[in-house]
DNA sequence: TACAATACGGAGGGTACCTCCGCTTTATCA
DNA sequence: TGATAAAGCGGAGGTACCCTCCGTATTGTA
């Protein structure tokens, strides 16, 4: 569904294609048990390949996220389509960015890193922010064409704020969805506009 | 003006007291240059102290992250007083999150774990967010009692969202406004509500 | 099969964390 | 003031992690 593929450094031959998934694999695990600061050490053991192995193809820890994160944006870009087809414009809006921030809650460090990843300049973040740009703008405009949501918002401002909720390290379901009323109620058409606009 | 004093672990003996003046002064420059990963025995030799005599002041990073902080939370709460006085409800709450938002993005990351540390339950913690609820309450009550903030919204919540908005790692003062802008028009009684009580 | 290209893996050097304990300083009291 | 106990000091050193480098092993090709 989405139009740009996100790029991806597996490699062609049959051992190194073999161990970059095992690398992967193991870091999805780990980052999941343990946090984003597992030490690659034990990424690589877990993998059962040699530490320089691990550092060759991912010559940094964010090379590593980035090839787990893969996966996790593609799954938000394609609910968003999957909200749009199904529920009207606020709503389909609203539902994808509760699932986004569920999913935050859910895999706590891990979506921290992947929202800071919203203001990086990588190649990489590039990439998945025109992914997600794309889904999520068509979730937005849509909700500015129906006039619940104000025109003059900006996606990369409400994700940001959004996944800044997920930033806390203590925060609970409960919680996060109360910060989303606050957010979902700022996004509205205020009182004077609307009136302005009758 | 605030009704609890901060704990203070400064000790007594001359010597000690000393030392731990000098840590706590070279922990806040180090952490204002170089961010709060600064290594503590870099802090520790700034100081003219052993890296020991840190360990059995400071435990871990964060007690000497609190000592750094207990300032700034002093800081941020006078503000909130000096705000009451000067402004109406609404503008006076707005007044305190804007500069709470802009002294966050001034000093990053030590205001990033500032934020993390609202939600985290030590004894050093527990009372600065009772000063900061208490200072935040008044402005808060206030706005309520206006009825431009809706009665149901908690300090904390709010607090949380706000500085949610902090953590980006390159966020703009700009788009920090922006995104305090859409928190602001989230704090307001929606059409509805204000429909219901005419 | 032979060979060139590619990949593997772990030893090792560097840095930071934190603990432990022998030595030094301070406060107290006669 | 001088002796003594209590408190504090500091840095060596053990552990963990990061990352690089290079001799060895594997793979693809002709």
């Amino acid at each position: 569904m989405s139009t740009q593929p996100l790029p991806c450094t597996r490699p062609s031959r049959a051992d190194a294609a073999r161990n970059y998934d095992r690398l992967v694999a193991a870091a999805r695990e780990a980052f999941a048990e343990h946090g984003t600061d597992t030490s690659l050490e034990e990424i690589a053991k877990r993998a059962g390949v040699g530490i320089g192995t691990l550092y060759r193809r991912f010559p940094s820890r964010t090379a590593l996220l980035e090839a787990v994160y893969v996966d996790e944006i593609q799954s938000v870009c394609d609910r968003a389509y999957g909200f749009a087809d199904k529920l009207g414009p606020f709503d389909a809006l609203e539902a994808w960015l509760r699932s986004f921030v569920g999913y935050s809650i859910s895999k706590k460090s891990l979506a921290g890193e992947l929202t800071l990843a919203l203001g990086k300049d990588s190649e990489f973040f590039t990439a998945c922010k025109v992914n997600v740009n794309e889904a999520g703008s068509l979730l937005l405009n849509r909700a500015k064409a129906a006039g619940t949501v104000r025109p003059e918002l900006e996606l990369m401002d409400i994700l940001r704020l959004v996944g800044g909720i997920t930033m806390g390290r203590e925060m609970s379901a409960e919680q996060a969805n109360r910060l989303l009323d606050i957010v979902m109620a700022g996004l509205k058409p205020s009182t004077a506009d609307r009136a302005a606009s009758l």
